[in-house]
DNA sequence: CTAAATGCAAACAGTTTGCAGCTGC
DNA sequence: GCAGCTGCAAACTGTTTGCATTTAG
């Protein structure tokens, strides 16, 4: 039942860190929730993780799973996209979404990542001059097919 | 008790026209809640509009406001910003962050709208080039004072 | 061995809904 | 009078939390 739990890639290099750095721990359940993470390029809801990690550990709980989210957000891993809000959803802040923006089809549902680098730069600009610090930026496009 | 119930100004007008169309009515309610969003140009959660609706009428329920926020938004009168999730928000679909975008700060909380016109003429033309009608554009970006 | 993490079930908050009574036309 | 609106309270949904138990180190 013990499974191999080191650092298998970036994501959950960083992640074993920031726990380590609290005093936590990298534990199984975590780990595989990680996993699940790591497999995913764009937006998802604690609902699929939950799914996918049952696989793995049918044991786990939704409430491990949102522990975790919310750890992850809080070491800057994982950005929270302010979606319609029947769903937190989440990506990783790797992701051209968490920098960029995202497309949401109001039609086929799907959440696409949209990659202009120079929108970041300018709307930065452009808070900073407002005398702000930006931090976590979201264009969000509702748009039919 | 009975208050002059006829359209007073442009919002009103419209959604009293949306209702009508409808085969439904501009209600005494109803209107209270109306010109309290017609006092307001940024962002509002129903909350707000409810205390404010109580100062008229203090028998008003949250389910009214509710209802007719959805209304609103259905009419294309109002539209709802997809913000931190705790409640829903809303602007008038006039107002500047309906159509570019706003700042969220997460130190004093408020909700700034931004006023640029390049973004939504850039961002609109991107998408249309993937083959979707864009629907609703927000641009959040949170920031520290 | 001990602090930290987990699952469970109960609590929570914002929102929605069913329904009986009220209202505007 | 009747369709439509309202307030109330109960239902709902996604998320969070308290607690007894398990687990990692």
């Amino acid at each position: 039942m013990k499974e191999e739990c080191g650092p298998v890639n970036d994501f959950i290099r960083k992640a074993h860190d920031h726990w380590h750095e609290r005093g936590g721990r990298m534990t199984v359940v975590r780990e595989i929730i990680c996993q699940s993470i790591t497999a995913r390029d764009s937006a998802f809801v604690a609902e699929e993780l939950w799914q996918e990690a049952r696989k793995q550990d049918p044991g786990i709980s939704m409430a491990s799973v949102y522990r975790t989210l919310t750890d992850l957000v809080e070491a800057g891993l994982l950005h929270e996209i302010h979606g319609p809000r029947d769903q937190r959803s989440f990506v990783k802040s790797t992701s051209a979404a968490a920098t960029t923006g995202h497309l949401i089809c109001k039609d086929c549902r799907r959440i696409i990542p949209l990659n202009d680098d120079c929108l970041a730069l300018r709307e930065g600009a452009m808070i900073r001059g407002l005398g702000f610090q930006p931090d976590g930026m979201h264009l969000q496009i509702e748009a039919e097919a």
